[in-house]
DNA sequence: TTGACATATTCTTATATAAGAATATATAGT
DNA sequence: ACTATATATTCTTATATAAGAATATGTCAA
């Protein structure tokens, strides 16, 4: 009963904002642990611990190469993230106001190209 | 040197999965907090609790109407959090792939020149 | 005021980091 | 074997929960 573990889920994984970034990095290729390491501001163990994370929530995959290791991005394990979010869209986005607007006429207003007999109101 | 604050940023503050069910609760419209515990499988006291945290961070606001508090849903604030993972969408959706191309096509090497011919393999 | 109801806060306990330092492991080259 | 390089692991320290229990605060009504 404290807080959930990061490797929880991906939720907690990304909670991590170095986390992130190495994400974001991640998603231009595969990338040494050496190369993460010098475009952050963390030491090399840091780098690995936080992609030990990422990798048990497998959020990216390894590959080895000598003495090497060179990670990359599992993105569709962030559309769980993605479709959260994206269930809330509409709440902010007008884009979407137009949507339920036109979802709501539907119910009254029959489109060109689909016949709708369904007029509940 | 510990984990960063529930309350340090959206991202946090929707890692624990009892918030996110009050979050979804409250898209359909605002809810007492006796509305809330009812339907969790928490206490009060930790229904206000999250409530708490997800008021620091803003996303949620408060109505006082007698001894009763309706919290509502500030669904912007979860645009940061759409907007990350929606930055790495084309990785993971087909329907991405061409944009996905353009994309890779505008920002491939910037040190070994800036005009780049679609021969990315 | 008293009482009942609604919500918030405090304290405790078990647990989990994240960074830093030091060290360990693995691999390649000579 | 020895050395340099690349990455991972262990240990320490400071800190932060989340739930439970108990209590406090706030508000309305009689």
């Amino acid at each position: 009963m404290a807080r959930l573990a990061t490797t929880a889920d991906v939720f907690n994984a990304i909670a991590e904002p170095q986390r992130r970034g190495i994400i974001s990095m991640l998603a231009a290729g595969e990338q040494s642990v050496n190369d993460l390491t010098e475009q952050l501001t963390l030491k090399q163990p840091q780098v690995s611990k936080h992609l030990k994370v990422l990798k048990e929530v497998e959020l990216v995959s390894v590959r080895k190469a000598g003495k090497q290791r060179f990670y990359s991005l599992n993105a569709s394990k962030l559309k769980p993230i993605h479709d959260w979010v994206a269930s809330f869209e509409h709440l902010w986005n007008e884009r979407f106001d137009r949507l339920e607007t036109y979802l709501e006429t539907l119910q009254s207003e029959p489109t060109k190209g689909e016949k709708d007999d369904d007029d509940k109101s």
